[in-house]
RNA sequence: GGGUGAUUAGCUCAGUUGGCUAGAGCAUCUCGUUUACACCGAGGGGGUCGGGGGUUCGAGUCCCUCAUCACCCACCA
């Protein structure tokens, strides 16, 4: 087969994913005594389709694993998806409600069978996104955290937390969404600044501000802090009579240190049914609750006339009472305040008293080495202790900044899609366990769970044998002692995600993992940033235009392409914008690899990559060399995480060493083994980047029939001379000066002549090719222009006419070299340098001087007799 | 209010424990269609590394401080 002139990918792309798939290559094997590699794939939600943050960490996760299986590991990259219990739930409910009608009407049943229809056509256009990023993931292993293994897993954990004392049920202020009918958790609110309102109202004796007027019907207690002296004169306990919106009330003082006394007149009445602070308030004085707002948004009886109303609809309405009343003093109308709204959905939470379910994150009772901690105590102490690495690291203080201002765990959700609370009632009876109970008459408890309680167990849930999890008699432990994966290959190596998650989910995960195996869920994390719209702004569905679908870029720029894209100048954490320009520029590499492979494929048409090279030529060794270097590098990159400097070393050996430079010089007399190891050496480094086109052109000339690069072993050290090596950088800065002379005079031709070098003599054909010269000759004696660049001598033919148009720049050049000769002699002058720096280093000044100063006279030579 | 990150060429960004004259891609200018590649080649221009201090023989890199931008957390009635 023959390599056509362009690179086109869409030409091979899912032929040569296929033939992975097929062959088994992404396959993992947990009895092999290779050395474990795992990662799990954070499982995209089942909503629809990729974005290209999405194809962020495919690449990132490809990239790490397609390494480790060239370094001999067996790679476990397990991929799934996420049932997305919030955001699918809300897709699902606006359908009905679309349809005219909604989830009551057509009952639990029928709405689950909906959803999992909608879900299951999702999962299969995702998965096959995946496959077109060229994801090497293990198909065989794919999960879905609604599994029946997985259910389990959910289970087991539930009940041995309520067991363990960890998980309660009680009445607890809450984020309701009126909308959702759910509960959210603290860290799924975002804030919406917005101007409104804020009314000062007379209550008694006291002027209170509010911008909730119609929370304030049933409040009774009146609240400063204990050192406010402006109301010293009120002690904690005073009552007082006081007209208020539905007729007289009593209220009565409270102290407390929540009361910012700079704020407003420093009294506020509380409304504990639907404030956290105010909640907080009531809990320590022991005050009475009232709901004021109902489930679905509206007032309850306690407002009187106003009572079924929307609130939008009623503040006005209060406000014109209070005001008739003459208990209105002052509106200020730009009030400025943050309202709370449900991340998904954006439905304005509404503080609510609810019985819910919690995580309790500080009682002690969980066994980690050795010590009996707190679910808070030991996610601080995974990373303190170094057992989890954050990369990068500075997201380690995010982390326990997060931890300390971690309040209980919400678990439960009003909701229908998700896992469904393992617990039964029969009138005062609660039962918890992972089977329903025996017996008739118990109910199950209708919330399902947050959905990041299952998600936080997905390294390991993932790992546990599905028939195994059918078989009642095992126990967690034991389920996990016998599932082979998870012996294998828990502590997964290493959880790549995004930093936006953090919290939702790497912190989740380190809390219920944990608790459950007793080893963390992996050793490192690795946060990238997010992939920004070109003007860097946040992709949003508000601006359909900024939103890059990766499927748009594959057809046009090659899968390959917009993977090199997504890796080129990024560096963990920090966010990148999306341009085409980028996209461009990898496709354009693409092809010079392609192109690369063309002219060697012209030269041998079998690439031998175990055969051991046999450099001859200054560029063979210096060739290898450079290889040598990128295998170390890169590998070493990728380690690290350093996948944009990984890419940077092979961008630049490909580009500059291989093609402008190796290439050219070879062209004089090409060795076709050397080619063929050069070329296959480079794929080896290019594969885990852009696998498509590096397997297209192994594919093409392969070694043997069943050859695969994917499944190539990384390449090892060479052997090279390093004098010989150098010699190629000689023939490279006089080519480099020959070619500036030349075009600074616009010469054509022209011949280079030389005395005593060897170099010169032994490489003539090669220099006189890379600098399109017209002949290189050896002389007795100098004549024309001296090269000052190099050592060896040489002086391209040139009359002092034109010589001359060279002055200006051999004066700039000059200046240069004296600043530089000066800067050097500072610094070798100053005694403590030569004291305190590195002996390598001053050595490595001196010979810098030394080579400047050599320089510098020949340039001044040339000056003189110009 | 508390915290984190960013600030390097016209643009987008690299720069790993402090150490050659600070780099890349794109853009720009000049020249060039020589059979791997015009999705190309050769050469050039362009930066007092946000400002100010400090530590050091030596600072883009470490410390302090200020400014601007972005984000996270908390949220005040």
């Amino acid at each position: 087969m023959k390599l056509s002139k362009v690179y086109e990918p869409s030409q091979y792309e899912s032929d040569i994913y296929c033939m992975w798939e097929e062959s088994g290559a992404f396959i993992a094997h947990p009895h092999s005594d290779k050395p474990k590699f795992s990662v799990s794939m954070p499982p995209p939600n089942e909503t629809g389709t990729l974005s290209i943050g999405h194809a962020l960490f495919l690449t990132l996760q490809d990239i790490m694993v397609r390494h480790a299986r060239q370094k001999g590991k067996d790679a476990l990259w397990l991929p799934g998806t996420d049932h997305a219990a919030l955001p699918v739930n809300a897709i699902i409910e606006k359908q009905l409600s679309e349809e005219g009608t909604d989830k009551h009407d057509i009952g639990r049943e029928e709405f689950l069978k909906r959803t999992k229809k909608f879900v299951g056509n999702s999962r299969e256009v995702m998965a096959k996104q995946m496959r077109a990023m060229g994801a090497s993931c293990d198909w065989s292993r794919f999960r879905y955290t609604l599994d029946d293994s997985l259910n389990r897993a959910v289970n087991e954990v539930f009940v041995r937390m309520y067991q363990d004392g960890l998980i309660y049920r009680g009445n607890r202020i809450v984020n309701w969404d009126p909308n959702l009918q759910t509960t959210i958790s603290d860290d799924e609110i975002v804030y919406r600044e917005e101007t409104a309102k804020f009314y000062t109202l007379q209550y008694g004796p006291f002027k209170i501000g509010t911008a909730r007027p119609e929370t304030k019907f049933g409040d009774k207690y009146v609240v400063m802090h204990p050192d406010d002296k402006r109301y010293a004169d009120y002690k904690h306990g005073d009552t007082f009579k006081a007209e208020w919106i539905n007729g007289p009330i009593t209220a009565t003082v409270v102290k407390d240190k929540a009361v910012d006394p700079e704020f407003g007149t420093g009294v506020m009445t509380i409304t504990p049914w639907h404030d956290h602070t105010d909640f907080e308030i009531a809990e320590r004085h022991n005050l009475d609750k009232q709901q004021i707002i109902d489930f679905d948004g509206k007032l309850t009886d306690v407002a009187g006339e106003f009572a079924g109303m929307e609130i939008v609809e009623a503040r006005p309405k209060i406000i014109e009472k209070l005001d008739k009343k003459g208990l209105l003093v002052s509106v200020d109308n730009d009030y400025v305040h943050n309202i709370a709204l449900n991340d998904r959905g954006k439905g304005v939470i509404e503080p609510q008293i609810k019985l819910q379910w919690f995580v309790d994150v500080n009682k002690p009772a969980v066994d980690w080495k050795g010590q009996k901690c707190s679910l808070k105590e030991v996610m601080q102490s995974t990373v303190r202790e170094g057992d989890i690495k954050i990369v990068p690291k500075h997201f380690e203080k995010m982390y326990f900044h997060w931890i300390d201002n971690l309040r209980d765990w919400c678990i439960s959700r009003q909701i229908w899609w998700g896992h469904q609370i393992p617990v039964w009632y029969k009138k005062h009876e609660t039962y918890v366990g992972v089977k329903p109970p025996e017996g008739k008459g118990w109910k199950r408890d209708e919330d399902t769970l947050d959905t990041w309680f299952s998600s936080a167990l997905w390294t390991w849930s993932t790992l546990i044998d599905p028939k195994l999890a059918k078989n009642d008699s095992l126990g967690l432990n034991q389920l996990l002692e016998q599932s082979k994966d998870f012996q294998a290959y828990h502590p997964t190596t290493v959880m790549e995600t995004g930093w936006d998650i953090i919290f939702f989910w790497v912190a989740r995960m380190i809390l219920s993992t944990t608790y459950a195996t007793g080893q963390v869920p992996f050793k490192t994390v690795y946060l990238h940033g997010m992939v920004r719209a070109e003007d860097g702004k946040k992709m949003s569905k508000s601006r359909p235009e900024s939103i890059i679908d990766p499927l748009h870029v594959i057809p046009k720029y090659g899968t390959d392409a917009l993977r090199l894209a997504l890796v080129m100048g990024v560096s963990p954490g920090n966010d990148q914008n999306w341009g085409t320009a980028k996209a461009e520029t990898n496709r354009n590499f693409c092809n010079k690899l392609w192109n690369i492979a063309r002219y060697i494929e012209s030269q041998t048409d079998k690439l031998q990559p175990d055969a051991e090279p046999k450099p001859q030529t200054p560029a063979d060794h210096w060739v290898l060399s450079k290889l040598d270097k990128a295998i170390k590098q890169i590998d070493e990159s990728i380690e690290n995480f350093n996948f944009s400097g990984a890419y940077f070393d092979l961008y630049h050996l490909i580009w500059d060493d291989v093609a402008d430079w190796y290439i050219e010089a070879a062209k004089h007399n090409p060795d076709p083994a050397m080619l063929s190891y050069v070329l296959s050496t480079m794929l080896k480094l290019a594969h885990p980047f852009a696998p498509f086109v590096s397997e297209t052109i192994w594919q093409t000339l392969k070694p043997d029939s069943n050859s695969m690069l994917i499944g190539e072993p990384w390449p090892n050290h060479v052997k090279y001379n390093a004098e010989t090596a150098v010699e190629f950088e000689q023939i490279k800065s006089i080519v480099a000066e020959v070619r500036q002379i030349k075009t600074l005079l616009e010469l054509k031709g022209g011949e280079l002549r030389f005395k005593e070098s060897k170099i010169i003599f032994d490489n003539a054909e090669i220099i006189k090719r890379l600098s399109r010269l017209d002949a290189v000759s050896s002389v007795g004696g100098g004549r024309g222009l001296m090269l000052t660049q190099t050592s060896e001598q040489s002086w391209l033919d040139i009359d002092k006419k034109m010589a001359v148009k060279l002055s200006d720049t051999l004066k700039d050049r000059e200046k240069q070299l004296q600043k530089s000769i000066n800067h050097l002699n500072d610094r070798l002058g100053n005694p403590s340098y030569a004291e305190k720096a590195p002996q390598s280093l001053v050595d490595e000044t001196r010979a810098q001087l030394a080579k400047a100063e050599e320089e510098q006279l020949k340039v001044k030579n040339l000056l003189a007799r110009l």
